[in-house]
Parts: structure tokens; C-alpha cells; sequence
DNA sequence: TTTGACCTTGACGTGGCGTCAACCTGTTCA
DNA sequence: TGAACAGGTTGACGCCACGTCAAGGTCAAA
């Protein structure tokens, strides 16, 4: 028998089994006169049992390891390991498959459907365009929500629906003006510290105590000095003010 | 921001973000003075909507696309063939769990194990070592079963079952002894077509009509035809004679 | 005689990075 | 001051299970 013979038997290509005779997998036959390689029997069922634990999932190193192996022992240790890969792969493979659903459930085909549809909604309540701040705050928002699994976003965005409220939205609106109006500010403008103010104020309570929370951590506090560099200095200055007003209490 | 900092801060490698930058999935942001690459607010959002998109299971070329289309059209088309692909890779490993749930259930940690546990029992049917001719039936009845799936396998299995049983059990063990006995034999020795004719006698009907359905396929006959072909002639000769036999009804 | 189907070896491509190597920069500690 | 150390830079090879050329040799059929 040829390679090409039984590689149509086995139902693999010619170059499988020439890659199988590489990696020592499958022992090389006898050339014929010609130098192609004439397969008997034995051939047929050692490629077939090579396949067979392939295809189970063993990796070729694992189907040699298994097939030197002369009792079973190795066997049955590679296949209750596989088993359980297989398993976390399928949780996986759950997990995101659920997470697909989530995001095709949403007619909603705005680009912000990268994120979860709970923060495509706290999102909307930001005004686009014209503010720079609120720019700022978007990008925030969704890098906070993105470092999450799907139920922490959905916990995140709980945090923040009361903002979507009609009251607090309108109070959200105006906030967002006055700092954009601090862009060119110095940060020693009065109106720093009343912003400051109204903004403890306007945060929901929850979130706050969330926020503080992880701002402990101390990477996640270096890393919101790092992206506070990006603003007008003034409207740093709020942050910083905020922050300490609402640690104090 | 550096480039380690954005780096702990997505939970990933600098070298996965240089890899995207590669790539172009993420823009290259400014250097500083020594050089260093210099990253914003942005980079990380940017670098966040990757990396969501990526952990779906959009390859990276696919993350492009899509980052690239200013519509969700394409992310949409996107995710539902992906959610079809994860199916279709569920089911498999549920196939192949299923498969390992059989082997793992037998006890039986012979190196046959890697065939199904059904055919394993038949397989115990032939002698071991004392005949080259059982050493053939073997192979070629572990190869007509590995070609199968799982169901394919069982049914194979059940149509050898009687085979199994006490007195044709015996009858099959003489059977051996005498075509062992014509390995020297030329193949016009009378005791051929005697054995052929007991052979066919002797082989369950069920597995005979079934073993003839297959053998019409050509790329099975013609793989028969090799395989005797490693057969000392007489044996070879039972075969033929077993096949016309058979198929004269 | 030519075509066409097969065979041979060898080498590169795939994807998503990991992991050197060889070098530069900037901070910290003795 | 110097040396160590923890960053950064580009570039190149490694991984896995083969697919896919390339550049030929072999053999039966038209």
C-alpha cells in the first residue's frame, strides 16, 4: 500500500502521516525500489490508533508518551487531565457564548456595543461632542467598566443608574458644564473647591464608597494620578479635591 | 503612562501590546525624548475594546475589521457566525467528553483500551502469540472498527457479538487452527476451498450482508486486495474463495 | 510521447503571542 | 561615584499540527 492509499484509508493527508514519521509517531516502512514508502497492515492500525488519541485531544507529544507506555497507567492519567480541560474549555466557551448573547440581544448596534448594554445606557447620559470633560469622564467610564467580568460591569452599572435619573441627569448636565468652563482655569480658582463641592454631592453614595474602595489599591490609585495629568490643571485640582473631601467622610 | 503600567492595567503582556501595535490594531502614541512610548487615557480604551473583542474569540485580524467599521454591521455578522463556530466547537468537545466518559467508565486498562471497550471484549476472542493468522484478523478487525464513530463502533461490535458465544467460540478457534495450518500450503490445496466453505458457514449472517455492502465500495475492495496481499497465498486464496462464496449468496 | 496522477525531500506559512538577545535609560543604594 | 536593578527599545526565533508551495522523480494510460 502507498502513502497516498492510506492516507484515503486512514482519512488523513499525505503530509499527516509523512509529519507522524517525523515526530517518530509512526514507524517508516520499507521503500520500494522506486523510494516510496510501501505501507503494510500493522502500518494502517498503528496510524489508526495514533489518530484515534489525537483526536480525542492528546497532543502528538502526549500520543508518543502514551504510546511508549506499555501499561495503561500514563493512559488513563493523560485522559482524566484532558477531561478535565475539556471541561474548563466548555465553561469557557459558555461563558462567552453567553456573553455573545447579551450583546446580540441588544438591537442596540452603536459602536458603544463593545461595552454591556447596562453602560451603553449610563453612557448616553453624557453629552458627545461638545464638552471635552465629558469626553474624559466617557473614557473613564468605559476603561473602568471594561476591567470587569460581565456581572461586575452589571454591578458597576447599577452603581451609576441613579445618575440616569431625569433629576439627577439635569444636575449631571450642569456639573459637566461648570467644569468644562474651569478648562483654562488657574487651579487656585475659587470655583474649584464649590465644584469640588457639588460633585461629592452629586455622586451617588454606593458608588462612592465603591470607588474609594479600590482607590486603595494602590495601582489603581496611581493610575488615576496618571490619567488625571491628561486634564486642564483646574480640573485636576477638582478630582483631587473630591477625592480627599469624600475620604474624609 | 508607560508601556508596563497600561500593561498591569489591562491584564496583559507588553509584548501583546506591542504585538497589536504590530499589527495596527492600536495606534502607536507619542515617544517621549528617550524614546519610550507615551500612553493616554485613550490607548487604554482603545486597548480595552481589543482585548473585549479578542476574549469573545474574534482573531485579531477579525478585531480589525470590526474596529475598522464605523457601523456594527460587521461586528454583528461577526458575532453570530462566532456564536455558530463556539456551537460547533461545543458540541464537539461534548462529543469528545462523551467518548472519554466510555473509556475512563472501563476498568479495563489493557493497551486496547485505545479501541472501544465493545470491541476489546471481541478482540479477547482470538488466541494471542501462537497464530499469525489471528494476528491479522485482529488487525484488520480493530482497523474496520477505528474507521467509525463512536455509534458506528458499537454497532460493528454487536455484529460480531455471537461470535463470542461458547460453542462459536470454539468453532472459531478450530477454524484459526486450520488456516494457520495452511500458511505453507499452495493455494490449489483441496483444504482451501473446505476451509472457505466452512468459514462462510460459520460467520454470522447479519455481519456477512453488511461486510458485503461495504465491500462494493470500491476504495474498500481495492484495500482488502492490498491487505491480502501480506497473507501466505493459501490464506489469501480462503479469502477469495470466502467473498465469491458469499457473494453468490 | 505526452499527459497526468502519484511519489520524494525540503522549506516556509499559519496565530497569538512567549521568550530570548543585545542594547539603552533612569532611579536607587553602598 | 559606581554598580545594581527595573524599566524601556527593536529584532528574531519558537510553539503546534500540519497546509502549501517548489522542484523534481516514477509509472501507467491515451
Amino acid at each position: 500500500m502507498r502513502i497516498g492509499e492510506l492516507a484515503a484509508l486512514a482519512g488523513v493527508s499525505t503530509r499527516t502521516i509523512r509529519h507522524y514519521h517525523h515526530l517518530g509517531l509512526l514507524p517508516e516502512p520499507e521503500r520500494l525500489a522506486n523510494g516510496y514508502r510501501e505501507y503494510r497492515l500493522r502500518d494502517a492500525v498503528a496510524l489508526a490508533r495514533v489518530r484515534r488519541l489525537a483526536e480525542l485531544g492528546l497532543s502528538l507529544d502526549e500520543v508518543r508518551d502514551v504510546l511508549a507506555d506499555d501499561e495503561g497507567q500514563e493512559l488513563r492519567e493523560m485522559l482524566l487531565e484532558l477531561d478535565a480541560d475539556l471541561a474548563r474549555e466548555q465553561a469557557a466557551i459558555a461563558a462567552r457564548r453567553a456573553r455573545l448573547a447579551g450583546l446580540l440581544a441588544e438591537a442596540d448596534l452603536h459602536p458603544d456595543s463593545t461595552v454591556s448594554p447596562d453602560m451603553a445606557e449610563v453612557l448616553r447620559g453624557l453629552p458627545t461632542g461638545t464638552s471635552a470633560f465629558a469626553e474624559f469622564d466617557r473614557e473613564l467610564l468605559t476603561l473602568a467598566a471594561s476591567g470587569r467580568d460581565p456581572e461586575g460591569r452589571a454591578e458597576f452599572a447599577e452603581l451609576l443608574r441613579p445618575l440616569t435619573e431625569p433629576e439627577a441627569y439635569a444636575r449631571g448636565q450642569v456639573l459637566i458644564a461648570r467644569l468644562d468652563e474651569l478648562a483654562d482655569a488657574d487651579p487656585d480658582d475659587p470655583r474649584v473647591a464649590v465644584v469640588a463641592g457639588d460633585l461629592a454631592a452629586h455622586l451617588p453614595g454606593e458608588m462612592v464608597s465603591a470607588t474609594l474602595g479600590s482607590l486603595d489599591d494602590t495601582s489603581i490609585g496611581h493610575w488615576l494620578e496618571e490619567m488625571l495629568r491628561e486634564l486642564p490643571a483646574a480640573q485636576a485640582q477638582v478630582f483631587q479635591l473630591l477625592v480627599k473631601r469624600l475620604r474624609r467622610g
